[in-house]
Parts: C-alpha cells; sequence; structure tokens
DNA sequence: CTTTTTTGCACAATCGATGGTGCAATTAAT
DNA sequence: ATTAATTGCACCATCGATTGTGCAAAAAAG
C-alpha cells in the first residue's frame, strides 16, 4: 500500500526522485522542455514519476507566477432558467475545447453583486470574463478594464466593450407578428387584445417592446399605451399584473406578448389559481424558448435565442485584438407552437 | 486623472505608500492586526491607502501561502436541466451566505470528465466540493482523498463518503400512487396500462423502479417486466422508446412513470410528431418538477425533490467532523398537476 | 590536441500574501 | 534610576511553479 497521500506531490519532490532540479522538472512537466534543450531520456524518467505520483500542478503557484490561470469565466444573472443554463452548458464545452476551464457563477441580477463577484474572479486571475445579462456592464467593465481583464457582454448590452446580443426588435418583430397571425382564422385579434408583460428597463426589453409596438401601430395603425406592463422580471410580479387585469377585466387578453420565460412562470401562477376555462383560448408569444412551455394546453409561440452563435461568436471577436467596442446582432429563431428543439444536452454521450 | 491603473496594487505597493513593512500590511487588511498589536492609526491609514488605491488581495497567492482558497465547488452532470440549475441556485446562495465563492462545473455524466474535473478543482485548491449526480461518486471520492478534501454526494451516493439525496424509492411509492389514483375515474387501470420509461443502471433509478414495482405489486398483484423501460438519461433514446411502442401498439401506453425532467423531453419530441388525439388521455408521472411541465394539456404529476433541504442538510454535514459514510434521505414532495411552485429565483428582488 | 560549438541542465529571482520570531522603543513597576 | 513588562512593528522564510541566465561537460571543428 504505497503511502505517500494526504499530501500532493509537488515539482520539489520529484526533482529530490529523479534527481534532477525544480526547474528541470517544471519545464519536462509544462511541455517547455524541447525549447530548453533537455534530453528525452531525462523527460521520460521525470514524467514516469509524475505519473507513478499521481503528480498535478498546483495551478494556484502556477497562476501566481505567470498571471494567467486558465480559468474563464460566464457571469450569469441567475442560474435557474433555461435560456441561462443552456448558455452555461454551451459555455462549457466551448471552454473545455480550448482546454481551459470554465467557471459560471451568478450574480443574482444585482449591480453590486456583480462588481463583488467579478472583483473576485479578477483575484483568482481568470483569464477572461464572459458577463451575461449583467444589470449594469459598464459598472462591470469598469473593475475588468481596471484590472486589464478580457471581457464581453452577452445578452444585454454594454457601451464600453463588444456585446453580442439577440436581435430582440428583430425577434420581437417576429413573434408579434406570428402572434397575430395566430389569430386570424378566429375573430379577428382588436389592438386591445394584445398585450405585453414582463421585462424591465433594459436595453432587451426595451428593443422588444420596440418590435412590440411597431408591429401593432403596422397592421392596427394604434398601438394603446395601456397595453405594455413591464413588470421586471419576477414570476411574483408578471403574476400580480395578470391578477390584476383578471379581477378588472373578468378575463384574460386575448393574446399576449410575454417578455421572458421567467414572467412565463408568472403566468403560470396565475393559471395554477385560476379554473381552465379562464384561458381556454389564449394565444400566448414567449421571448425565449422551453420545451415543455412549448407543448402548453394553448397555443403558445416561442423564440429561440441562438445561443451556439451567440457564445460561438463572442469566443471568436475576444480572441481578436482590442477594437472599438461594437454591437453584434444574433438573428433568434421563432418557434411554432408544440415544437421540442435539440439542445446541448444532446451533444453529450449518454452511457449506461 | 489618477493613473495607476492597468496594473493591481499589492501590499508592497501599500507598504511603500504607508511606510510600513508588507507584513503589517498584510496583517491590517486580512483582520490579523489585533493579534498582532499594529496601532488603530496605523491600522486607519493602511486602510484608507487601501481604499484610495483599489486594493484586493491576490487570492491565489494567499491561496498558494495558506493553501485554502475560499472557493467552494459544485459539481454538476448538466447544467441546463430545471432540477440542477435550481441546485445551482441553492447552493450559490449558501455559499454566499457563508463569505465564500461559488463555483460550478458541469462534467456531462463522464466518469473520467469528472475526475479530470476534481482535480482541476482541486489544484485550485478549493475549500470544499459537492458532487452532485456523478456517475461514479467513488472514482471521484477517490481523487478527493488523495487530496484530503472534504466532499459529499448529493443526488446520487457513493459508499465512501456521506450521502445526501432524495428518497427515491418513496417518491417512486407516491409519484406511482398518485399516477393509480389518478385513473381511477375512468376505466381501472390495467397492470400492463402502466409503464416507466428513463434512467440509467443507478442508485436512484434503481430506487425508483423499486418503489415503482412494488406497489404495482401490491394494488395489481403483478408487475409485468415489459413495462420497465429504463432508456438512459438522454431525451433522444427516450422518444425513441416511445416512437417504438407507438409504432408496435398503435397508441401511447395509457399512464407512465417518467424517470427525470430529461426524460420527459423525449415524450415532448415524441408528442411533436404526431397529432394530437394520439395523447389525448394519457396520464403522466415525471420524477422531477418542472412548473412548465406541470401544465401540459394531460395530467402531469411530478415529484419535486427538496432541493434546499438536501443542500442546507449537506452543508450541516460537511462542516462537522469527519464521520462514517451515512446516507441521507430527503423527502421529495408530490406535486398535483397543474401547480406553479415557488422557486430559488423567488428569493431574488427585482429591481427597476 | 586545442578551440569552438552544442548539449543539458542547475541556480536563483520572482509572483503576492502569510505568520513565526525577534528586537527596539515605550511604559510600568520597584 | 534601574529593571521588567508591554507595545508596535520589521524581517524573513515559505507556499509551488516559471523563466532568464550561466556554466560545465560532451561533441564537433580545426
Amino acid at each position: 500500500m504505497r503511502q505517500e497521500s494526504k499530501k500532493k506531490a509537488t515539482i520539489y519532490d520529484l526533482s529530490v526522485l529523479s534527481g534532477c532540479s525544480a526547474s528541470t522538472v517544471s519545464a519536462v512537466l509544462n511541455g517547455t522542455w524541447q525549447k530548453r534543450r533537455i534530453k528525452e531520456s531525462t523527460a521520460d524518467l521525470i514524467r514516469s514519476l509524475a505519473e507513478k505520483h499521481q503528480y498535478t500542478a498546483n495551478l494556484q503557484a502556477r497562476g501566481l507566477r505567470s498571471s494567467r490561470s486558465g480559468l474563464v469565466g460566464l457571469l450569469l444573472p441567475v442560474h435557474d432558467n433555461r435560456y441561462f443554463s443552456s448558455m452555461a452548458q454551451t459555455f462549457e464545452a466551448h471552454v473545455r475545447a480550448r482546454g481551459q476551464c470554465p467557471i459560471v457563477v451568478s450574480a443574482c441580477r444585482d449591480p453590486q453583486e456583480e462588481r463583488r463577484t467579478v472583483e473576485t474572479l479578477i483575484s483568482y486571475s481568470i483569464d477572461e470574463l464572459f458577463v451575461a445579462g449583467a444589470t449594469d456592464p459598464d459598472g462591470v467593465h469598469a473593475v475588468c478594464e481596471a484590472a486589464g481583464l478580457k471581457h464581453i457582454n452577452l445578452d444585454l448590452p454594454g457601451t464600453k466593450t463588444h456585446s453580442v446580443i439577440s436581435d430582440n426588435y428583430e425577434g420581437g418583430r417576429l413573434l408579434t407578428e406570428a402572434i397575430i397571425r395566430h389569430c386570424q382564422g378566429d375573430r379577428p385579434l382588436e389592438p386591445e387584445e394584445l398585450y405585453l408583460f414582463g421585462g424591465r428597463n433594459d436595453h432587451a426589453s426595451r428593443e422588444r417592446i420596440r418590435g412590440f409596438r411597431e408591429v401593432k401601430r403596422e397592421i392596427f395603425g394604434v398601438d394603446p399605451d395601456e397595453c405594455i406592463q413591464p413588470t421586471g422580471y419576477s414570476p411574483a410580479m408578471t403574476q400580480k399584473a395578470f391578477e390584476t387585469f383578471y379581477a378588472r377585466e373578468g378575463h384574460l387578453p386575448r393574446a399576449f406578448f410575454i417578455n421572458s420565460s421567467i414572467n412565463f412562470e408568472g403566468l403560470l401562477r396565475f393559471l395554477g389559481q385560476h379554473p381552465h376555462e379562464t384561458f381556454a383560448d389564449i394565444v400566448v408569444g414567449c421571448y425565449d424558448y422551453d420545451p415543455f412551455g412549448s407543448f402548453l394546453p394553448f397555443p403558445v409561440i416561442m423564440i429561440r435565442q441562438d445561443v451556439e452563435s451567440m457564445i460561438a461568436k463572442a469566443f471568436e471577436i475576444i480572441d481578436q485584438p482590442r477594437s472599438a467596442p461594437q454591437l453584434h446582432l444574433i438573428r433568434p429563431e421563432l418557434v411554432p407552437p408544440r415544437t421540442a428543439l435539440m439542445g446541448p444536452l444532446d451533444a453529450l454521450k449518454d452511457i449506461d
């Protein structure tokens, strides 16, 4: 029973065992040994010792010395949501493919928490940071900038560095048109029968709302203000908005555009409180895709943001030399009701 | 315009600025200064300089010296699933409350990737590791053990260290009974009309299947083998199982137990390919809770695993001195159809 | 058999923070 | 006015890896 365990082997241990210096061991194990003209046989010896003693480098020490860590961060607003969790999933695959270590953290949509978290990540010398859906991207930027950390915005844009986001305006238009089209079969839709719920005063919401209103105006000629209910990004507030509407009108709007799957959960809470008939013939458009949401008992048209392309684009940009901040729009996809799309999980092999 | 930026301030910088030694600066900034009998006024001076120059400690250096990092890891099989993403969300809140930094990584249910990932985390001297749903918990254990890293299993148990998991047997029973009960109103259910889909040969699946079979045997007296279809944890395989059944029988089973929300997505894919009538009167039980899943157009009874309690229990255990491995079962909750429960996101304040 | 070149590696400084030890200056005790 | 006790802090080794530099020994050139 070999018994050096409990303490990890270091290059110094291997240096003693091999009779070489620590720098030689280091060079062999990190691949720079050819440059240092180390004999193949020495390298072999050291490698076999490393294997035998289960050596793995202390990455904190390496990071301290080289001020790079091999860590790549993704800052999310929340985990518990299919949009962001699929972003995390896709992100991890990309980072792994580059031989780095992904680390995913959420900051609860709290600007202060965002900055604090990023500072912590910086203290670990992460190499790059992807900032997704930040409430205050420019605040995060300032922190990154001060530390010379490469970073990029996702989902919500900032003004100080590149941003890769959904084409929310176009998506908003697509979704609104699809909702209206879907209602054609029945009695023609009136402008005040089409509402929008959810979202806050951020770029994504503003653009989606702009798309929504423009399409309404183009089709109906009018676009009543009271049809816009930006209830933030919480299920509870959204539910309240539905309850209020229902209490006043005795029914739900005939059709509505829901700003995100999180707001959609607010609708579910409402539905859970009311009999089935209350929503027998609503039509819903949701700006986000959730496979289960797509199969609800009323027509649900969804927008799937193209996470794969967004992440791919972001990596492409972050690898390039720094340039003037730009907004990169990725076209989202309209998903008709009752559609189960493949997702990042399908890339995983399932062994038994 | 102050211009020392681009390089982060270190204790040495502050040491020069303050005229004190680096060790004094260090002591002041990490709170051990009283023990070192440093004058209040010196401490104040240093703190103000630190503030002014935006000093933040280099955590790699600190970690290297003290071989602790303040990082707590959560290893997930996948991100993109409400069960695991809510686990991540809850985990983060707990870790933050302890003043540490949560880091969440997924390993794609690949035993080798699991070990590799854990080794990487260990190289960063993480302080504790939560291993959720690992395919090979004991393999992970070996790696942790060798490095003297405290760890605990979640969701799927290992034999070498404590495990906090759902009471899958009890949950399986609960869900099976509920499915059968739900069918009572109509023509009585026959034993061969109740199937189970999904899951692989792991502890959770085995226990759920055991509960399922025992209840069937208790109620029907029989429990046909062909009603058990453990199709792994992929949507694609599960879909295929449904297709096969449907091709053979011309309809879906009248009622079925689906082993996880991931498998449930396989059912969605099937449904997307077939007309509505195909599943007009099925009854589904799913071992996992997804708010959208709960509102599908057929009755969906779900099991919500009590993630909050699991995480809380796990933290409680990991803080205690090491003891003989034990299995801690957390009772899951039965969720009737059309129920929108609150989740970890509700703890977040939504500012606008 | 020298001189030059190449090969193969060791040495030591460094990254930033920590904590044990020791010592001068101040204060208290006698 | 001494001696003893306390205060306040500096010094230095250390964590584990990286990297520029330098120097012997071996090989090649002359």
